[in-house]
DNA sequence: ATTGCTTCCTGAGCGC
DNA sequence: TGCGCTCAGGAAGCAA
């Protein structure tokens, strides 16, 4: 499950490949995985199978800029389009260099694709089909991104910060942490690493947390965001990078999916939010 | 306003 | 071997 690290290092990966090549197809082969703010087509949901307005344009420019919010991958053209991408649980961007012999149109899982005037082909696969690309002619991506909170490696998300968004907030800091609205790209697995790291109970309502507590979590939270960039993010299960090699942060989890601390604990597992929460009742409280 | 439940979706893993 | 069940969870939508 893509979360910052991860996109982070896709992010990379695509800049290296595709900045400079020229974009001239984008096919969808699933409704709903691609949405457009231009072309009707693609928002009635008629269509499962289709090229993006392929009568009007032959080009979408060449790859300006790619960059990261949050878990969102936005890539600009020079034509002044944005192509934003969200990964969700399973989805992958690979790019096949050798389109010729890689077979990928049947491939069952691939959901759209974007054609390079030399031949290459960047994929979007997607078992579980909860990835989303919207193709934004008019809008602008900070227009649609702009309930999203605090970049958690910049400067200004710090414990005033924090500390304002979660100072009426009853729900429990795991859940909070999870919200997008107060910090961008965390998900399930680096919530449960920061929390344990930083010593604090996840079911601790957010209004409760004391400075020296929101400190060691804005602490934590940077730390290991940054180590995980630094390892190419985590592999748990579909998460690989553009050259579809695995992370290597996976051998650096301490609580995520453990049944025993490091202090020779057992960890408890329980369900917050519809999802697993890990920690060690002698290490965080 | 805030919180929490349901929905979307498919493959892996497990017990029998 | 194969069936049915549970689990994985990001974010939108809706109900309380």
């Amino acid at each position: 499950m893509p979360e910052l690290p991860e996109v982070e290092t896709i992010v990379k990966g695509l800049r290296s490949e595709i900045i400079g090549k020229t974009l001239k197809q984008i096919d969808s082969f699933r409704k709903d995985t691609v949405k457009s703010d231009f072309s009707s087509n693609w928002n009635d949901n008629k269509y499962d199978n289709h090229q993006l307005n392929p009568h009007h344009q032959t080009d979408y420019g060449t790859i300006r800029e790619i960059i990261r919010r949050g878990k969102y991958i936005i890539i600009r053209t020079s034509l002044g389009l944005e192509i934003m991408v969200h990964l969700r649980m399973t989805g992958k961007l690979i790019y096949a260099k050798h389109s010729c012999c890689s077979g990928w149109e049947s491939h069952k899982h691939v959901r759209a694709s974007f054609g390079f005037s030399d031949g290459t082909v960047l994929l979007f696969h997607d078992v579980r089909t909860f990835g989303t690309i919207m193709v934004l002619k008019n809008k602008s991506h900070s227009t649609i991104l702009s309930k999203l909170g605090a970049e958690p490696l910049d400067r200004n998300f710090n414990v005033n910060y924090l500390g304002k968004k979660f100072q009426k907030l009853k729900a429990p800091v795991k859940n909070s942490l999870l919200n997008q609205e107060i910090v961008a790209g965390l998900g399930n697995i680096y919530v449960n690493e920061i929390l344990y790291r930083a010593g604090i109970i996840p079911t601790t309502p957010s209004n409760t947390l004391s400075k020296t507590e929101l400190k060691k979590i804005i602490l934590q939270t940077k730390a290991v965001l940054f180590e995980a960039i630094q390892k190419n993010g985590t592999s748990i299960s579909d998460y690989r990078r553009v050259d579809d090699k695995t992370g290597e942060f996976q051998n650096f989890l301490r609580v995520y999916q453990k049944k025993v601390c490091l202090c020779g604990n057992k960890i408890t597992k329980i369900r917050q939010a519809g999802r697993s929460t890990f920690y060690c009742d002698h290490c965080q409280k």
